[in-house]
RNA sequence: GGGCGCAUAGCUCAGUUGGUUAGAGCGCUUCUCUUACACAGAAGAGGUCAGGGGUUCGAGUCCCUUUGCGCCCA
């Protein structure tokens, strides 16, 4: 391997479909003990996650990238320690945005709606849409990288699938606890059906708060009365007061005239009503308002319906039947003025409920549905997150997880569509309902053969709260359902903790009589460059397939990734991307380095090989620079560790980056350039550092940038094994993915002081760099130096090659010396802890200028040290650790070393 | 109304058992196409960690409070 074959940039396009290929074609993906196959160990306990599935017919979003990210990441790790990994994906069947896209089509390509075609067609004709472009949003997720086992994909109406919920509702139904009645309901008109309570949103909007007259019955008076939706009066059955008002005390108990209509209703007497708000007085339309709903079954009213499912007036609604919400709202009250009976109306803001989708303002309306009685349910999921079965990261989202459950109300689980798990229900002609596991022949309870099958469907959410188990293969006990359920993270959105999580929770308990997975990660939603909410309206929508085309997959993720705390919200922006592209980048030119380097290793035949790679000892030919990496390595691969474990990914991808970058590249192989240019064992010995810190640094990387870590690895390894360090990849697999993850150990004790030398190193270097780059001696230019080092002075002489060569320095002429008798003239000097370095900058020394620049230092050095004296002189010396104490004083001692040093210069 | 989150460099954000010189990316200034990389290297400027109070030897970090912004639930 030459780095002839590497080009300069890494090209992700040439490299991410290759790399995915082979690891799908290799089998990487799938679990390696595996129920269904010959030698599987049941006692092996394997880490599954279910994906969440996308809409099948949908496209990538940005949101679908943060969850491959992160899940991809768990994955692999996982599957780099050795544990069986599974990874299930899947896609749901989003009835309602299914059913849209396809009406939506054949009204424009055939002209057609779905009523035209018919229930039957109209479902086949979804499901060829589903078949045409089901895979399009799994393909584009296998774009991202994602390590799912593809076969094992689910698809929310398989047979299996369908299974699962056909068993579900009838164990719910057979238990009592799902029913069906005409309840207040969410209907949504545009789309002719029930929506649940979670699919509609509230939001503050101006409004008119329209102010009439109800004429009471018997006598000349009136209670004022306000109202949003004029419309309703329609259904008005009562109007309420306050029994402790004053003011209409005296009309309870009396009747009052509906507007227009004429009907009667009564005055009520209710402690709901808010003597302040408005008039003080509240109609009421227990038809389509869940307030008055209540209202109305505490005081027996009689319950009115006035719209159609097309929110139409209906019959009940008089002159104005036929008529639109919104046009019987103006033609209503504009007969009501003619009337007299109108009093005034002013703008008000209010929240107005809409549809989640489609954003048209839902209706509440009494209308016959199936639900769930959810309340048993909930209190098992409680208990379940309570008692610690289940573990939500970040732990504050138990709280909001507990007050939903807690005020649940039932579930409203039938949906007025065609596409999706019609409910297995039969009515006879007496209306007697039959269930089963099997479609009935006849009516269970008459015998009756007439029998037709309701004809809603069930919410979309009912089979994704099945999810984590009917992809396994429950209700059948399946080797998988077996070995991989529970599963163990379950990874998504806070923004679906309601909809989904608890809901899986409660199906899984119920269903399974198990919880459906140990942990709950919530990764927070991704935002736009400023940090606006990301919408089409807003025209802000980032498209990840754009940002992939752009800078790689590698670096989309790491975007995911990084820089983002759990359960936050994450800005991203085409910058960001750019520059985790460019990291890539570097990387790839790190390995084009490190590749090189040992391809042009000389095989003498001397060189042999160390005990143990990944946890080697400290070995006797190691430069400091060799023990330094190492030792820095050490240290990541333990903070790392304790990140993941604590669900910190950013922070572990972030220290990983700076390690490579600002630890790996720019010292380690700075320095190893100037090793590699002596030859023989020691240009061998730094290649072999080289390889080693490359090899696991890659492997730390790889679940965050899968792509080119492989892809660089693959490399790496075919130059090792071509090289005379074949023997440290003797051990290696044949692909990244399969690796082994690097395992932390102890740190030794001779870390910490190698760490220490080479920093003071790198201060000498930067030190020196500053002060060239202020006198503005060209960068190519090699000065003489001076050094009195004291106590460094054989580190120093040791390091003087590493110190020429990052600091410019004239190796020839360095001196390196404990103390000098006399400083040289016409140098600037620099001290840096207790080193002297005199640079011999002829012309360049204005005395004026060095006196100013040392008398900041010494400012700055004694600042520290009247700082230091003062916290040495306090509690802080009995209180604090003993360690730190000592800390301090040492930096205390130091301080007082450089600035007699200073001092000393300034004479 | 209840709950939660956020406020740190010009911008976007990290900073999780409290440890004394607060970091990154982008942007900005100066220099360099040095044989891995200009998608780069070197040097630099830039922060009273929203305000106030408290706990502590020690607070960006813990507690209380005020202000502003955002989200969720009703």
């Amino acid at each position: 391997m030459t780095k002839h074959e590497l080009p300069k940039a890494y090209d992700f396009k040439s490299t991410e479909s290759r790399i995915y290929k082979m690891w799908e074609s290799g089998g990487y993906f799938k679990p390696w003990n595996d129920p269904n196959k010959p030698g599987f160990d049941p006692n092996v306990e394997p880490f599954v996650i279910s994906i969440p599935p996308p809409n099948v017919t949908g496209e990538l979003h940005i949101g679908h990238a943060m969850f491959v990210s992160f899940e991809d990441l768990m994955i692999r790790y996982h599957r780099m320690k050795g544990i069986p990994t599974l990874w299930v994906p899947g896609s749901d069947h989003a009835g309602i945005a299914t059913q849209l896209m396809v009406e939506r089509d054949l009204l424009k390509t055939e002209e057609v709606t779905r009523e035209e075609l018919g229930r039957d067609e109209f479902v086949k004709r979804t499901w060829e849409w589903k078949k045409k472009y089901g895979s399009i949003i799994t393909n584009q997720i296998r774009r991202l990288g994602a390590s799912c086992d593809w076969d094992r994909e689910r698809f929310t109406l398989d047979p299996g699938l369908s299974r699962a919920v056909r068993e579900a509702f009838v164990h719910l139904y057979e238990k009592g606890l799902i029913y069906r009645g005409p309840r207040l309901i969410n209907w949504s008109p545009g789309l002719k059906t029930a929506v649940s309570d979670l699919e509609v949103e509230y939001n503050e909007e101006e409004a008119t708060l329209y102010y009439f007259k109800y004429k009471l019955a018997d006598a000349d008076e009136f209670i004022p009365v306000a109202t949003i939706r004029p419309e309703t009066i329609l259904g008005d059955t009562a109007v309420a007061v306050h029994p402790e008002d004053a003011r209409y005390k005296k009309f309870v108990g009396k009747k009052v005239i509906v507007p227009i209509l004429g009907r009667e209703i009564p005055v009520i007497a209710d402690e709901y009503v808010s003597i302040e708000f408005g008039t003080g007085a509240l109609k009421i339309t227990p038809g389509h308002d869940p307030n008055d709903y209540a209202i109305a079954q505490r005081h027996n009213l009689p319950m009115i319906s006035v719209l159609d499912e097309a929110a139409k007036v209906n019959e009940n609604g008089g002159p104005y039947q036929g008529q639109d919400r919104f046009e019987a709202r103006k033609n209503l009250w504009a007969d009501m003025k003619k009337a007299g009976l109108v009093i005034r109306i002013e703008p008000y803001r209010t929240t107005i409920p809409r549809s989640q989708r489609g954003g048209e303002i839902v209706e509440p309306m009494i209308s016959t549905q199936w639900f769930v009685t959810i309340e048993p349910l909930a209190q098992a999921a409680l208990a379940a997150v309570r008692d610690g079965r289940i573990r939500i990261v970040p732990e504050r989202f138990e709280k909001v997880y507990f007050n939903w459950l807690e005020n649940i109300k039932d579930w409203c689980i039938s949906r007025q569509l065609w596409w999706g798990h019609r409910i297995p229900v039969w009515y006879c002609p007496d209306g007697h309902m039959t269930t089963g596991r099997e479609d009935p022949a006849q009516c269970a309870t008459c015998g009756s053969k007439e029998i037709h099958q309701d004809e809603d469907v069930l919410d979309t959410w009912f089979s994704s709260g099945l999810w984590p188990f009917s992809t396994l293969g429950w209700p059948m006990e399946t080797p998988d359902y077996k070995y991989f359920y529970p599963t163990t993270y379950m990874e998504t959105g806070y923004d679906i903790l309601f909809f989904w999580v608890a809901r899986m929770i409660m199906m899984g308990l119920e269903f399974t009589g198990q919880v459906p997975f140990h942990t709950v990660y919530l990764h927070g939603l991704v935002r736009d460059e400023i940090g606006r909410k990301i919408s089409k309206t807003t025209g802000n929508v980032i498209d990840p397939l754009v940002l992939m085309d752009e800078f790689g997959t590698d670096a989309l993720r790491f975007t995911m990734l990084v820089g983002s705390t759990p359960g936050n919200d994450t800005n991203v922006g085409p910058k960001k991307v750019e520059s985790n592209r460019n990291f890539a980048n570097k990387l790839w030119n790190i390995g084009r380095f490190v590749i090189s380097s040992i391809g042009s290793l000389v095989d003498d035949g001397r060189w042999t090989m160390d005990d143990g790679q990944s946890s080697a000892v400290h070995r006797q030919d190691w430069t400091l620079a060799d023990s330094w990496i190492w030792a820095r390595l050490q240290q990541l691969v333990r903070d790392v560790e304790r990140l993941f474990q604590n669900f910190q990914y950013g922070q572990a991808g972030q220290q990983i980056y700076d390690f490579i970058w600002s630890d790996f590249a720019d010292w380690y192989v700075e320095i190893a350039k100037q090793e590699l240019a002596e030859g023989g064992a020691r240009a061998t010995r730094a290649a072999d550092t080289l390889a080693r810190v490359f090899d696991m640094a890659l492997r730390l990387l790889h679940p965050f940038t899968p792509f080119v870590t492989e892809e660089l690895w693959d490399h790496l390894r075919a130059a090792v094994l071509a090289s005379p360090l074949k023997e440290l990849a003797k051990d290696w697999p044949e692909a990244l993915i399969v690796a082994q993850w690097p395992e932390p150990r102890e740190p030794e004790d001779w870390e910490a002081s190698k760490i220490a030398d080479l920093e003071l190193v790198q201060e000498i270097v930067r030190s020196i760099r500053n002060l060239r780059a202020e006198r503005a001696v060209p960068p190519g230019k090699r000065i003489p130096a001076t050094v009195a080092a004291g106590a460094k002075t054989a580190l120093l002489k040791e390091q003087s090659r590493v110190l020429a060569a990052l600091a410019g320095l004239s190796e020839s002429e360095l001196t390196l010396v404990p103390s000098l008798a006399d400083k040289p003239g016409d140098s600037v000097v620099l001290v840096i802890g207790t080193v002297e370095v005199y640079l011999p900058l002829a012309g360049m020394v204005d005395l004026a200028e060095e006196k100013t620049r040392l008398e900041k230092e010494l400012k700055e050095a004694q600042s520290h040290i009247a700082r230091l004296e003062k916290l040495l002189a306090g509690d802080f010396a009995s209180k604090a650790p003993a360690a730190l104490v000592q800390k301090e004083r040492e930096k205390l001692t130091a301080y007082r070393e450089t600035a007699e040093k200073i001092k000393a210069q300034l004479k």
